[in-house]
DNA sequence: GCCTGGAGCGC
DNA sequence: AGGCGCTCCAGGC
């Protein structure tokens, strides 16, 4: 060790170690964290390795109420915890448990297994590590379960220590070993070993210790196909070191210090070319000549060492890179291997099979790291931005504005024909370094995973490359051993073993085994969404959502494992358990209730995001970055929370709290709309937690008031949930559900400026062609774009540029890359069944037998071709797939098929982005494009003057004028029965009754309980009319739909000539509310009624005058509170005409 | 034409 | 190894 270790070099004055943690794994119940400490003489940071020994389990054993005897029959012998201490002690002995301890303590447990107090006494068991584990199934006579029994000795360090991410640590009692070098376990600069877990301790925050600058080293390599075994081949590695990399401060800083190496070697079949050692010496990049691979990986492994890096950054590093380097570390037996990481080791664990870098990853190529983070680019990129391919020509491309030059890796061994080549092919190399730390840096991938990791407190690595559902078991393990709680013990089912999901009588087997790959049926029922009223609008559309639903759901609402009833005597087991699995919607918690542990950490959460976005306001710099990461972080972590209580394989599985949750969500929602409805509000989508509104307005300056007023209605309802305004679209073009684009309307220093955001359609998915997407663009721009005066201009310019489009297309004027289609595979290429019919599947099969890594989730892009010397074949396009490289080599006698791209990429989107504009149709769309049209029938539009609307004050007698309206529908509270009330003077027998008596048991409805129902049955009308179903009036015909396009009012239905009405007008609105106003106006009932025959019944009504004036003025209320709309929604049907 | 998987979006 | 809802496309019948 060239580094100067000693005590006081390292440590405090009084004897401890401060350690940065940054990572941590676990060997035969010894764990190893490792970190960085400060090493005085040199005021620099320094790895260091502490392992922790003697690390001892913590069991939780439950007694029985009742022993049960040998055949597991419960007696009436009472249990006391001498029993389970005897019965225990004979167990251990027999599993080879030489020394244990053991006290009662009480816990509470509120999860998934039947027949667990929530609190009880439990016998706490401690023994060592190194002793025997004991099975997790364990049982007695005398005790029903065993807690703990599998809990790894990492998690239990980590959560017993209360280690809440990379953070200082206070390590007292230290000692080191390396008088024997034998014993030396790592490849840190400094060792130690700590005896008691309990010597370490997260030291205060507000000790105010900034993290230690990190050691980043980027790499990239460069492999060949050994043609004989298909394996893949080290050529060169290219490095660079970043050597102070500060997480509080991701600036420019980091990139200065920056020191590079790129190694290469000959190939077998070639070496290096005449001339190379004058171009290497001339070369910026420092290139180092290695005669053989395994000198090549030696220098690299020196290299690690030397630097020793605290992460390791590579572009699929772990899906590819590692995997590869490891392999060929192994074949070529090269020096001090485990070097990659920062444990030694002597023994090679399990490799992927096959040829490196082919499959998937393992757990032991992982663990070989230990020490150093391994930081992905690509799994970094694919967790937090959305991108068409996420390859690091494109990522640099779209983040960092950089135009890389794309290789193509089967041809490596090309570039050893010349010396430029070569040194060109390096250059490229050491180029991905840097363009992969920028990359990193850009995205903020180690500050961010940081962040995530300290409010969950789980491994820095797992969050680098697990998914989030272990962040999440971290963050509720945590809080819940802080509260005394028992968590599920993790289980390492088989997949023959997992619990069974979605039982049906009928397809049992099918539910049990579902299939790899596809997605699975869905367990519960999620968010709601508004059926679109579709259309083209231009007139201002109000946007509103509620911030973070779910997680203000669970805090408004109380819910929590703790606080939801669940019988779990109910609970069936087939297996094993099935973990909240009852389908059955459980009951809210009663108000009043203790704040639940999930409530309580959300709010936490919020809270702080809350301070953050505070500071954030004065902040500027680095300062306003890290709280920008901050409050990302914290938003990140409250916002998973409800999807891993859905996640049925996830430790805290909770499928009731889960529907409890979206199902109030639907609630909320629709209870919104209610109440926006019920304001005059036009609503005309939502989606999950959000509404859209159609403020029938093109003065902005009225439209925020609207949202104001709307926001004031709503948050009246709750305690904490907030609806607000999202956005102010001054145009939309409102598709389908979850397909729309608008035009934003933005303040920016006071002005107005505007942004076109696109929603679901098929332009923003990567499944379509680059030519696709920019056609849709233009067109969506157009018709977004046009005012009032020029949108007849609109259609025709659509159609001309199409010409060009159709023109240009066919005399290959388009650049290749316009062609290019992305597809992701959701399962290794061979596992399809249905292969033949997938493009890029054969594209992909056909890359991997060349060689190259192709694996799940990656992204296949492929061009549809024609060959030069064969005719377009019968079959589907699926066998004319091919990569772009393919369709790019000299000679490959390929063209792109122009008429395939124009018919199936081009036309579809764009007719459906044209539905609602008048002018134009699928077959003039397909004509401009120049292709045949007769497929398409021509639509003709009826000139057909708008139906009269039904005036409002029409001079109908009452009779005919309510003939469709429909009577009020009462449920008597005392009888329970259901009766009609059509008129105050209702009829039975020839005999006159009062219409608000029950018939059946003659009580009088009540003003409250009435005035409520009639509420009910007037939301419900005015609900049924802004569903806004249109029926065709073409008797053939009859499309029902919801679509009342603001634009043309044709069916669209292909071939149809009907036009689209309103099933439920609003005339039919208005004639029902009046009618009830009308049967509640006890004047005019009164003049009807006769005063020598229904003398009583003139009694009785003028009895309940007070309960006639409620109903009358309820009714009232609503006409007059939609009074206004009325006016409106005659201006609704003019449509506004986009004409060609 | 109706139904079933996959992709890939939205939230 | 976060969830469900909703188009679309292809294929199979």
């Amino acid at each position: 060790m060239a580094v100067d270790v000693h005590d006081s070099n390292i440590k405090e004055e009084d004897g401890t170690l401060r350690m940065y943690w940054i990572d941590a794994c676990e060997i035969r119940g010894v764990v190893y964290l490792f970190g960085k400490v400060l090493q005085k003489s040199t005021n620099t940071y320094v790895s260091c390795c502490v392992a922790v020994h003697n690390m001892e389990r913590n069991l939780f054993v439950l007694p029985r109420p009742h022993r049960v005897d040998s055949e597991g029959k419960e007696t009436n012998v009472e249990v006391e915890m001498a029993d389970v201490y005897t019965e225990f002690d004979s167990i251990r002995q027999a599993h080879k448990i030489t020394s244990w301890l053991s006290k009662p303590v009480e816990r509470k447990y509120a999860f998934e297994l039947p027949g667990i107090p929530s609190t009880a006494e439990y016998m706490k068991v401690v023994y060592k590590y190194s002793l025997p584990s004991l099975p997790t199934d364990l049982k007695g006579e005398t005790f029903s379960h065993v807690f703990g029994a599998n809990t790894s000795a990492l998690e239990h360090f980590i959560i017993k220590r209360n280690l809440m991410g990379p953070c200082w640590l206070e390590i007292s009692r230290t000692r080191t070993n390396n008088t024997k070098v034998t014993a030396i376990v790592s490849w840190c600069k400094a060792e130690f070993i700590v005896d008691n877990e309990k010597d370490i301790k997260p030291m205060n925050e507000s000790s105010d210790l900034p993290p230690p600058p990190l050691v980043v080293m980027s790499l990239s390599m460069r492999t060949v196909i050994n043609p004989k075994d298909k394996t893949n081949e080290i050529v060169s590695v290219s490095t660079s070191v970043y050597h102070e990399v500060r997480l509080d401060d991701p600036v420019e800083s980091n990139r200065k210090n920056v020191s590079k190496q790129t190694y290469i070697r000959p190939l077998t079949t070639s070496p290096f070319p005449v001339g190379f050692d004058r171009v290497v010496e001339n070369s910026k990049v420092k290139i180092l000549k290695q005669p053989s691979e395994r000198t090549l990986l030696n220098l690299l492994l020196a290299n690690i060492f030397r630097t020793d890096p605290d992460v390791i950054v590579g572009h699929n590093f772990v899906g590819f890179d590692l995997d590869v380097l490891l392999h060929r570390m192994k074949h070529t037996k090269a020096d001090h291997w485990s070097r990659v990481g920062r444990l030694r080791r002597t023994v090679w664990p399990k490799l992927q099979t096959g040829a490196g870098g082919m499959g998937d990853t393992t757990a032991q190529e992982k663990n070989i790291v230990s020490g150093r983070l391994m930081c992905d680019t690509y799994l970094g990129a694919k967790e937090h931005v959305r991108a068409k391919s996420y390859s690091l020509t494109n990522l640099v491309a779209m983040q960092l504005g950089v135009n890389r030059e794309d290789v193509e890796y089967e041809r490596v061994p090309q570039y050893f024909n010349s010396a430029d080549d070569l040194e060109r092919m390096l250059r490229h190399s050491d180029f991905d370094t840097y363009l992969c730390a920028e990359l990193m840096f850009n995205l903020q991938l180690l500050p961010l995973s940081r962040q995530l990791t300290t409010l969950s407190g789980n491994l820095w690595s797992m969050t680098l490359t697990a998914g989030r559902s272990v962040r999440n078991e971290y963050l509720l393990l945590h809080e819940f051993h802080r509260n005394k709680y028992i968590c599920p013990d993790k289980s390492f089912y088989k997949d023959k073993e997992m619990p069974i999901i979605n039982i049906d009588a009928d397809d049992a087997d099918e539910a049990a085994a579902p299939k790899k790959g596809s997605k699975r049926k869905p367990q519960y029922s999620g968010g709601l969404v508004l059926e679109p009223k579709k259309g083209f609008y231009d007139q201002y559309v109000l946007l509103l959502d509620f911030n973070s639903l779910y997680p203000s759901i669970i805090q408004e609402y109380n819910i929590c494992f703790t606080t939801v009833k669940h019988d779990r005597e109910k609970v069936t087991t087939i297996t094993r358990s099935f973990k909240f699995d009852d389908d059955t919607l459980p009951e809210y918690p009663e108000e009043g209730l203790p704040q639940g542990i999930l409530p309580r950490l959300l709010a936490n959460l919020v809270d702080r995001r809350r301070e953050v976005k505070k500071l954030m306001k004065s902040a500027s710099g680095a300062k306003y970055e890290e709280y920008d990461i901050r409050q990302k972080g914290l938003k990140l972590t409250a916002n998973s929370m409800y999807g891993c209580l859905g996640a049925a394989y996830s430790r805290f599985y909770a499928k009731q709290l889960a529907m409890l949750i979206t199902s109030r969500g639907r609630e909320i929602l629709q209870n919104t709309v209610d109440l926006a409805t019920e304001s005059g509000l036009d609503v005309i989508y939502g989606d999950t937690d959000s509404i859209m509104i159609n403020t029938n307005t093109t003065k902005i300056e009225e439209v925020k008031p609207v949202a104001e007023n709307l926001k004031k209605i709503v948050n009246a309802r709750y305690k904490l949930l907030e609806i607000e305004m999202d956005g102010m679209y001054q145009r939309m073009l409102l598709l389908k559900k979850k397909k729309y684009a608008a035009l934003m309307v933005v303040e920016k220093n006071g002005k107005y400026e505007t942004v076109v955001e696109t929603k679901g359609l098929d332009m923003v998915r990567r499944d379509w062609c680059g030519l696709s997407q920019d056609v849709s663009n233009y067109v969506l721009t157009q018709i977004l774009s046009s005012d009032n005066q020029d949108r007849e201009h609109v259609v025709e310019n659509i159609h001309n540029y199409l010409r060009t489009v159709g023109e240009e297309t066919r005399k290959g004027l388009i650049p290749m890359d316009k062609f290019v289609v992305n597809k992701g595979l959701t399962k290794a290429p061979e596992d399809y069944a249905d292969a033949k019919s997938q493009p890029h599947v054969q594209v992909a099969l056909r890359q991997k037998r060349k060689g190259i890594s192709i694996r799940a989730g990656d992204t296949v892009p492929y061009v549809i071709c024609v060959h030069d010397d064969a005719p377009v074949s019968k079959g589907g396009y699926a066998d004319r797939a091919y990569h772009p490289d393919e369709v790019m080599a000299p000679g490959s006698g390929l063209t792109i098929d122009y008429e395939y791209y124009l018919n199936q990429q081009v036309h579809p989107p764009l007719d459906r982005l044209c539905g609602p504009i008048e002018g134009t149709d699928a077959s003039r769309l397909a004509d401009c494009l120049g292709l045949d049209t007769s497929k398409f029938r021509s639509v003709v539009r009826s000139d057909t003057q708008d139906q009269e609307m039904q005036t409002l004050g029409s001079q109908l007698s009452d009779a005919e004028r309510y003939k469709d309206a429909e009577s009020l529908e009462l449920c008597c509270r005392a009888c329970r029965s259901t009766f009609t009330c059509s008129s105050l003077m209702m009829e039975k027998d020839g005999a006159n009754y009062f219409g608000l008596e029950c018939p059946s048991c003659k009580a009088i409805a009540q003003p409250a309980s009435a005035s409520i129902q009639l509420t009910n049955a007037i939301r419900k009308y005015i609900r049924t009319y802004y569903q806004g179903w249109v029926v065709c009036d073409d008797q053939g015909c009859r499309n029902r739909t919801r679509m009342i396009s603001v634009v043309g009012r044709r069916c669209l239905v292909e071939g149809c000539r009907g036009s689209m009405h309103r099933e439920y007008s609003d005339g039919s609105l208005y004639t029902q509310l009046s009618f009830f106003s009308h049967i509640f106006d006890i004047n005019k009932t009164l003049e009807k009624v006769d005063f020598e025959r229904n003398g009583a019944l003139r009694v009785q009504i003028e009895q309940n005058r007070e309960l006639v004036r409620v109903l009358k003025v309820t009714a009232d209320k609503y006409i007059d509170k939609n009074a206004r709309r009325y006016v409106d929604l005659s201006r609704l049907f003019s449509f506004v005409k986009i004409a060609a």
